[in-house]
DNA sequence: AACAGATTGTTGACACCTAAACAATCCACG
DNA sequence: CGTGGATTGTTTAGGTGTCAACAATCTGTT
């Protein structure tokens, strides 16, 4: 009775990436704490670099792959602390153009470094085409858990 | 200005990695809907499963690899649907040990099934020596973010 | 010009997780 | 015994995400 249940690399390997996420996460929590931002805040931050221009809440939750209704909070902190500001758009009395301060620019400049050798770090066992190839798999892996479309042909016709 | 930043391949490994975690736990959320359980409510299932004597909350929250008094609340939630039951400790009137009703292995044999097979189906890309490599290098990310320790050997001697 | 429908940011309700504090209970050591 | 220190489950407050609904605003069509 009670079946064994058989599981399988696969099962395992999906495991495994829940748990590496998890542990990736709180990581970062415990990394940015030093300068007292969330990782969803730093990941703000890190969008705004290159915008000179800045972006709109909506464009900001694109990227960041989030609901909009997180981005009122979320550039409500950041601006509080001065890091970013909500400039009128140009055009559109709905929106903002989120930027970042001059502020944000030099928190981001001292983050970075040490960001980016952390993960290295972290990453170093990996080579450099197994990362790609990680990178490739991960990819794939999501890709099809966005899509259930596959009316999967197992289902007995 | 602005220096262009250098991401490399295993940071873009990172970045697939926690997308492809949010896809998959997305995913499954919107899969257990269709029994009304969350995730979470679904892996206390899945963990009492296999346990006759059931598990005590603390128990509980270690393998799940979450706070204990977060267990309060799934327990409530599973036990007012009648899923699972608390029963008293032998020799410790501290805790309860929770085991699964005949309605939970009920439910957890309906869902079991289609469960595995999605996740076959979602992972079917993936050779199974390649599941079984993708499981290794996740495992190891994962006790790397764990341990900021390492004082990596690479950073120039 | 004017209206219908889409889009923007905000709010409030909810879910889920963490962490600190608490009473009840267990356990080890004198 | 009995007493001090751990452990168990609960409560409470806080962080972070979702979603639905809303007013303000934009856009396209007539």
């Amino acid at each position: 009775m009670e079946a064994p249940i058989v599981t399988g690399p696969r099962y395992e390997a999906l495991l495994e990436l829940l748990r590496a996420a998890d542990a990736v996460w709180n990581a970062s929590r415990a990394f940015f704490a030093r300068w007292e931002l969330s990782p969803s805040q730093f990941n703000v931050l890190n969008v705004l670099r290159d915008q000179p221009l800045g972006l709109n809440q909506t464009e900001l939750s694109q990227t960041l792959v989030m609901h909009r209704s997180n981005l009122t909070g979320l550039v409500d902190q950041l601006e509080s602390r001065g890091l970013v500001r909500r400039r009128e758009a140009p055009g559109d009395r709905r929106s903002w153009r989120v930027v970042l301060t001059a502020e944000g620019h030099r928190l981001l400049r001292a983050i970075l470094p040490p960001y980016f050798e952390r993960i290295e770090a972290a990453l170093a066992h990996l080579s450099l085409p197994r990362a790609r190839r990680l990178a490739t798999d991960l990819r794939r892996v999501r890709k099809q858990a966005l899509n259930p479309n596959r009316p999967d042909p197992l289902s007995r016709a």
